[in-house]
DNA sequence: TGGTGAACTTCTAACGTTAGAAAGAATCCA
DNA sequence: TGGATTCTTTCTAACGTTAGAAGTTCACCA
């Protein structure tokens, strides 16, 4: 092994140090080794101290020198190098956000906030779709020790409390969307009961009575489908509306598929509904084309409300009523959160509620 | 900083490990210490350096030692410090995947592909969404000197050729998608003339002749758009119908939004059209909207084709003919030539070539 | 002109790993 | 038992950074 990494590596060097290899017989091999703290010293004239401690924004550095330090280091491009710091400081200004998928338009978009947030705080994310792979979402737990990281945001979806409990790895966490119970980890969500309730009121409000719920987890304990469940149910309550059992359908994931699905058994149970609470617009989206199929009208015969408010929710035909999350606050209080958590400071709530809207569009009107 | 530090990173530690601090008066302040090496080779009863032969796999180990040393080292949990070993090595097995963004379904799924692929070969993908930001699109270019990354995946967007030709940075980079000639980096895509022939053809085969194109980048040179553009003209030769420079419609980016304004455009020219070829299926999307808005029934009024093959084309109503990419392929391809490229190995084929499938559905019917 | 700081340099050490060299220990075979 | 061979340890150094300590230079002011 060792031969070869030693016949390979520096291939790859004067490959990509053509442009600069000189052909005058003197200075042939002149590779472009990395800028790091003694180049940019000996360019400015000064020590490496001094420019370490302009890097570091130490004390006893006169704005002159902090000028030529400053140009040197514009000149040659220098990065402090990632490696070096961590090895010294400990921390490599990096986290993860464990999410299933990032393709769906929800993950997708929340990613995308959490990373610019992240950036704005000079932290790197790493993003773990750990899918439908256990060992992947296992990793999750166990903190990633090969990968050098300060902190997790996790999206949970199929693990068990237990496992969480269970937990050894202390690398600080933050839990999104899931709450588990008990298990001292901070948590931001939305208030998924209240919304779920709000979801009922709306189609009561519309003079729907038969109301299904599309999307129920049974087999994860804690879900977030189980508490929309518990609000739907409430919900209905409130509005003395009965429940029924039979209108209530589980999936093994969220995806359009999956909603499609499900939406055909419902209809081939035969038990009339009037309307559909999908526990994700991705299921409604779904939901949308099996009724298509059937000649179902949305929302005609029946509405389709949901979560999320995805783009395709906006865009599609029917546009669907929707629980719009506000993704960039709740983006930035996870990270709030962790950051918090990472820096060993007090948190004022280990839970926290994040805002949301609900967005009546063409298929509840 | 650093008193700050001392007195606030063992709050973490002690709340996290407080399963393992013993009170018997004695032994009180356990704090869980990272494991190494030298913590492996004690409980080993080894030198550090035989675990170090053990983790690396050099020669000259003995079963036996091995055993041990592999016991104890499950024992530990003890993984490398990749710090340290970056810092040793130079290489951190982490390389970046630069794309405009995450939330749409093309590169998410690319994105997806992309991070399976390189974790199958041990190494991680940052993700870098530049997004609109030239900064950050400029920081791909200069290769994250501050970052310890192998290579770059670059599916470059709005840069100019000129900047990617004038670059300095050695980091081994593969370009996806876009081509930038003469840049002598490698690329991979599909052959986006020939698909754009193939959907002129169908489209005329369909009867079509007043072929609108959707989603040029006019201020952007060799785009993408640009050679599907330019394959919609030679299809049209080939069909023998006529271009008409007034239903090509520019987009300042890929996006549902995009689409449906320059829909709008297409439709207040008041120059005729029977069918829209969009650079994209996100634009196809909000150009379906603004036909929904105005009563244009599609495919009966007005035909729809695009690229991508994202989930809403074939989920929507209608659902939309599109070009297909082997995303997986796609993935799998341009990280192979990264990884030839990082190795200092000879390619191939610097320009490579991914298929494709036309999937015809209701759009265009 | 001497004194006093501030500004800067030099020196040392450490983070965790890896690799070569050299020296020491165990094992094997004759 | 001797010598050769294989295994293991010890020693040294390096990757790039940061921080303290101690020493040097410089400028300013009394």
């Amino acid at each position: 092994m060792e031969p070869v990494e030693a016949g390979q590596k520096p291939l790859v060097l004067e490959e990509s140090a053509d442009h600069d290899v000189r052909m005058d017989g003197i200075a042939t091999s002149i590779r472009p080794k990395r800028v790091g703290i003694k180049e940019v010293a000996s360019l400015a004239g000064v020590s490496w101290k001094t420019v370490s401690n302009v890097v570091n924004d130490r004390p006893h550095v006169r704005p002159a020198m902090r000028e030529k330090v400053l140009a040197a280091i514009a000149e040659l491009g220098y990065r402090p190098n990632l490696a070096g710091r961590q090895l010294r400081q400990g921390s490599s200004m990096t986290i993860v956000l464990a999410i299933p998928e990032i393709t769906s338009p929800y993950f997708g978009k929340l990613a995308e906030h959490v990373i610019t947030s992240a950036e704005s705080r000079g932290y790197t994310v790493l993003i773990e779709a750990y899918g439908e792979d256990p060992t992947r979402e296992g990793r999750v737990l166990e903190g990633y020790q090969n990968r050098l990281i300060d902190g997790i945001i996790y999206s949970a979806q199929n693990v068990s409390p237990e496992a969480v409990k269970a937990r050894q790895d202390p690398t600080p966490m933050v839990l999104l969307g899931e709450r588990i119970l008990d298990s001292g980890l901070p948590h931001v969500a939305i208030n998924n009961n209240r919304s779920a309730r709000e979801l009922v009121s709306h189609l009561a409000s519309r003079g729907r009575t038969r109301l299904a719920f599309l999307g129920d987890r049974p087999d994860v304990g804690e879900s977030v489908a189980g508490l929309r469940l518990e609000g739907f149910q409430e919900g209905l309550l409130e509005n003395e509306l009965t429940f029924d059992q039979h209108l209530v359908m589980g999936v093994q994931r969220y995806s359009r598929d999956e909603g499609e699905m499900a939406a055909l058994r419902l209809l081939n149970s035969g038990v009339p509904f009037d309307s559909v609470v999908c526990a994700s617009d991705i299921l409604s989206v779904g939901v949308l084309r099996a009724f298509r199929r059937r000649g179902i009208r949305v929302p005609q015969d029946v509405s389709i409300v949901g979560w999320d408010d995805i783009p395709e929710a906006e865009f599609g035909a029917p546009s669907l009523t929707s629980i719009s999350p506000d993704i960039a606050a709740l983006a930035e209080a996870s990270l709030e959160q962790l950051l918090t958590v990472m820096d060993g400071r007090k948190l004022e709530n280990v839970e926290m509620e994040i805002g949301y809207t609900l967005k009546v569009r063409e298929s509840s009107f």
